[in-house]
DNA sequence: ACCGTGGTTAGCTTTC
DNA sequence: GAAAGCTAACCACGGT
């Protein structure tokens, strides 16, 4: 579960973050090349975190297919109720908006 | 999860699924098969759930990425930066596998 | 291998295929629709043949395992080290991709 | 650039195989290490090879599935039919056997 | 012999 | 619309 760890850049980061400003330049964006070093850094920072998020996700995700195997259940028939549902909700979604398109178009809005 | 479950889909939701759900039950687990529906219907509502989080996870980092765009960055070096990063993780997790797999190797665990 | 083409199969070659096939044809790209049928039937034989040794030539890599393996080496280390020296090829092809951004980005391509 | 941990090092492959050998070892096969260093060091670089034609064919398949695209067919009916007919191919080899073991047992070997 | 894990492949989404 | 990156399904291997 959503460790925190990675503790991305070890000492040789800073090195790669720096080179990268470098040429990621938005030129002259700024008064000061650092400040745009930073914020590229800033971006990069907060994407790593999230990605990081995304991917404990997805460990959870896989612990509790874990789970329900282990209870006996098929992870492959889950899987595809999962995606069923799904495709459903998005159907639906669509419809709706199709059907709000038809009430604008008679003026019913 | 207000849907009314398994009233999935329009057309193709055909027998097969039914006769899955019913296929993917630990037979005889519980004395109820009532309870074991209600554990799987947990399970997938809990994955469910998740499975959105990431997906908005997913959201906020395109986000940030037509954000740096906007300022300038040029996305796809950021991506490169990124994924650099993220195999020098890897590969120093990697060999430090293989160094345990040596110390094993050697009687030194 | 000598299967003689498409011939395709006993019981279970439903319609569904027979469907899909003809929806897969570039409609009236061809004056006679066996010559678009037969240019299919090449594409498919040809990929046949590449998957074919493709899968004889795993064939030969587990052989190989296998006899490293009966001489008493580890062929987890043996795999680990090999993956380990992909990474390292990538990783280089990376930074050098990275390198040509940088490059491209202060004019220097 | 930063290598951290084992140094696998950048241009030198030759020395990574070597550290390797020391832990991969079956253990006094032969009189001279090296011996042993060498024979491991050869499968590795046997199997790299191999690996690296399978990739080629891999990308030779992709290609032509890019053909065919290109010229109208849909590839992901194409590679329906693929499978399938690799099914068909498997099911028959099976029922093949099935069919020695009837006459085996009957005595019609 | 089975389970669990890891690696490969295919399909999908997104980007340019 | 082509190319790439990401994700998910499949398969094969090793361990128990």
């Amino acid at each position: 579960m959503s460790e925190s760890s990675v503790e991305m850049a070890d000492d040789n980061m800073d090195d790669d973050v720096k080179e990268t400003n470098v040429a990621a330049f938005p030129t002259g964006t700024d008064g000061d090349v650092n400040v745009t070093g930073k914020r590229l850094q800033s971006y990069i920072e907060r994407i790593e975190r999230l990605e990081e998020e995304k991917s404990a996700l997805g460990e959870d995700i896989k612990e509790i297919y874990g789970e329900a195997k282990g209870f006996g259940f098929d992870t492959k028939t889950m899987r595809k109720i999962i995606r069923l549902r799904k495709m459903e909700i998005e159907k639906r979604r669509e419809e709706d908006e199709l059907l709000e398109l038809y009430k604008a178009a008679i003026g019913m809005e």
